[in-house]
DNA sequence: GTATTTATTGAACGGTCGTTGAAGTTTAAT
DNA sequence: ATTAAACTTCAACGACCGTTCAATAAATAC
């Protein structure tokens, strides 16, 4: 029975992710999940009892696949750096590079899965504990990282860099449209490619600005 | 009755700020509204016509204060610099320190509407549309200015750069905590003059980072 | 093949949702 | 003071919410 029970459990996870990220926890009723899954509304409380688990099991279904690749690219771009501390750049990429090539190149269901992960992350709801709990030892390695290629930086300011770097990513994962607005169609929110040349270079020139407002301050 | 009536509708209009910036709009009803507003349930409906209509008012209300004043400022410092365009800096100084002096000085409702925003600006739902038909004259307006004050950055850079900046805006602006957690108490979310010393100056080096690349790839 | 666990179904529960309308009250105009 | 308009109250509507449970069905173990 581990066949068909893994199959229900993903269609739930699957259809529960692409609502959620569409219209957040709130607006998102089981009936609307169990519907667009086809199978039994009752299922998802056998599954996963309830609704706030079964949001809790989407969050961090995909969590464990994006911090591994994610570890696994910085642990990359260390060594090739070896014995010298890994560049800004190279760090900043291998926190977004897996994120992005994962949207460009893996199926919809990681496009959902950043879009909620974008909602949760701005929300000033429960749910950013569970973002903080599957996220923050990954992160944190991430920032010791990066505090070791800005030698200069207060630790102060790379912890506010991160959180303007993770805020850039996020808005940019939400794909809400306005870009494509603003710019009158020059620009697509939807355009990972450009997102991707963009995002790295702009993160990192703002992590050293920051660094370097700090030197500048001790003179 | 004027007096009266004025009073009902902005009792309404700051408890809605209050909770749709606290849970979300489908995470607040209309009876936790009027409850914290402490009048009747069936007066929204009467002031407002609806849950969606309160809705995009609380969302109306600020924006229009917000955009005078940060165009107050842009003129502000284009004036000071003329006949040169104003710099990076100045621009983007314009755009962030209406709401970060309105955090720091002006009521609590601001610390709500700008939660709100965050909260709405990272949202896939239709309340965005609200947000750009409030605010994109004004972004278009400093958009140019930024453009002006980097004449060596292509158009599309300097969009994403302003979609990078609203990014690393508005999740400081949601106070999510988190850097607190991952600063061990190091950095506060609601450190406004923590935020303000670091967002310009990251957000600036960004967008000439920006300018830079594409300066290095024209050669 | 029988027993046992695992999975699915369908109906229903109490509760809360946004909205409405009729009745009543207060304020303003004449 | 009387009429008209604006505002408030109260009770209730139908709809939808998350969750539960006894039943049935399917898969596994013996």
């Amino acid at each position: 029975m581990a066949r068909s029970k893994r199959t229900t459990r993903e269609k739930l996870l699957d259809a529960a992710e692409k609502l959620f990220a569409r219209r957040g926890f709130h607006g998102t009723s089981l009936r609307d999940i169990t519907g667009e899954a086809g199978v039994d509304l009752a299922l998802v409380n056998y599954h996963f009892g309830g609704k706030k688990p079964l949001f809790a099991e989407v969050l961090e279904r995909r969590g464990a696949v994006l911090n591994e690749e994610r570890l696994r690219r910085l642990a990359e771009v260390r060594r090739s750096a070896a014995p010298r501390p890994a560049s800004t750049e190279a760090v900043v990429g291998a926190f977004f590079d897996p994120i992005l090539d994962f949207l460009a190149h893996a199926g919809p269901g990681w496009h959902s899965y950043f879009t909620l992960l974008a909602w949760v992350n701005n929300s000033p709801e429960w749910g950013r504990r569970l973002m903080s709990k599957t996220f923050n030892d990954t992160v944190r390695e991430f920032i010791r990282a990066l505090m070791q290629s800005l030698p200069d930086a207060a630790p102060e300011d790379v912890f506010w860099g991160y959180n303007f770097l993770t805020g850039a990513l996020t808005l940019s994962l939400a794909e809400t449209g306005r870009l494509d607005i603003l710019s009158d169609g020059l620009c697509r929110s939807t355009d990972v490619a450009a997102l991707k040349a963009r995002l790295g270079p702009f993160v990192a020139a703002g992590l050293k600005g920051l660094a370097q407002r700090k030197a500048l301050r001790d003179g």
